[in-house]
DNA sequence: ATAAATAAGACTAAATCAGTCTTGTTTAGA
DNA sequence: TCTAAACAAGACTGATTTAGTCTTATTTAT
C-alpha cells in the first residue's frame, strides 16, 4: 500500500520541473535530467531513467542533441499526481483483479469481495487526481522519502541529509 | 500502488471467516486455517501465516491444542479493510516520509510536496475504513486476485481457475 | 503420560524494484 | 563535410522485498 520510491521521486522531479519551466516560459531554462537531479537530490541515473519514462508517458517533451533538454508537455495545472504515478507504476489498480481482462481467479464465483474493490479504487484514484502539479509547487516545507542518506555517486552530492523537527502533518489518525 | 498479494488474501480469508463464525455464534464451527484455505483457495501455508499475523494484530482469537481453532475477535461490522491491510502490511502510509519520525530526507527544507501527501493519505485511509467486513460478506460475485492458477500443493487443490466474463466493474475511468 | 492436533515462528526461493552503465542520436563547430 | 560533444534512451546488474515452505513449540483429549 505504499508508493514505490520511483514514483515518489518522479513526483518530486516533476514538481521541481514545474517550478522551473512551466510550459509557458519554456525557452527560459534548458532544463534536463542532470539539473533536476541536482536540485532535488535524486540520484542522477535514477533521474535520467525517470525522465525517460515520464517522456514516454507524454508528461515531458524532450529534445536531443547538443542544445536539447526537457520541458513539461502540459501546463502544471493539468497534470495530476495520478498521471505521474500511473506513468511510473503502470495502471492504477489496488488489486490485480480490478485490472481489465484479468480472470485468473481461483475462487469459483462465490467471491464477495470483488465488488468492493472498485469503490475503493475509484476513491483512491480520485484522491490522487485532486492534487495537481501546480498546487504541489506552491507551499514549501520539508520532505523527501529517501530512506537513508545513501552514498551519492561521483555525479554530485548536492543533497545532504537533513533532519528537521517537522513531522507527521496528520496521518492515519483514522 | 497495489495492495500486496498477502493483504489481498487476508481480506478474502477474513471475509470467509466472517461468513462462518461471526463473533456471535462462535462455538458453531471450530474454524481454523486449514478450513479457510479450503474454502477460499488460498494456499494452506500462506493461510496459516496470515492467520498468525491477523491473530497477532488482534483480529483473530486463537486457541491451541487438540480442540483449538480461530474466531473473529470482534464483530464483522467493526472490522474494516484498513484494519486488515494494516495488520498485514504495517502502518498505512503512501510515502515513507508520512511515517512518524522518518527524517532521512535529502531535500533541504524546500520541499513543496510533503504537505500534500497527508491529505492523500487520509483520503485513502478513509476509503479503506469505510468498507467493513460485514459488508464484504454479503454480495456474492466473482473475484480473487491470484495472478495465475498456480500449482497447488498436496494440501489440497480445492480451487480451480475460473474465467468468467465479469470484468472491470468500474476502474480508473477518471 | 502419551499422542494428536494446532498455532507460531524460522527459513528458503522467487519476483520485483532501484540503481548503474552502455549505446544510439542529434547538433554545433571546425 | 567531418568530428566531437551533449543528450536521451535502453539494457543490464545488484539489492530489497515478498511469497511460499518447512520445522518447532504448545495445548488438550485419551
Amino acid at each position: 500500500m505504499r508508493l514505490s520510491n520511483l514514483a515518489d521521486y518522479a513526483v518530486v522531479l516533476m514538481s521541481a520541473a514545474a517550478r522551473h519551466c512551466g510550459a509557458a516560459r519554456l525557452a527560459e531554462g534548458r532544463l534536463n535530467a542532470t539539473k533536476l537531479a541536482q536540485e532535488t537530490g535524486v540520484p542522477l541515473p535514477t533521474a535520467k531513467k525517470l525522465v525517460s519514462r515520464l517522456t514516454a508517458a507524454g508528461l515531458f517533451e524532450s529534445t536531443r542533441g547538443i542544445g536539447g533538454g526537457i520541458r513539461l508537455a502540459r501546463p502544471p495545472a493539468s497534470i495530476s499526481l495520478a498521471d505521474i504515478v500511473e506513468a511510473v507504476e503502470g495502471p492504477l489498480a489496488i488489486t490485480s483483479c480490478t485490472i481489465d481482462g484479468n480472470h485468473d481467479c481461483l475462487l469459483e464465483s462465490g467471491c464477495t469481495v470483488k465488488p468492493h474493490w472498485g469503490v475503493v479504487n475509484r476513491t483512491i484514484r480520485q484522491a490522487l487526481d485532486d492534487v495537481s502539479l501546480a498546487s504541489l509547487s506552491d507551499i514549501p516545507s520539508t520532505h523527501m522519502s529517501h530512506r537513508s542518506s545513501r552514498t551519492q555517486t561521483r555525479d554530485g552530492d548536492h543533497a545532504r541529509s537533513v533532519s528537521t523537527s517537522l513531522d507527521t502533518n496528520g496521518i492515519m489518525a483514522g
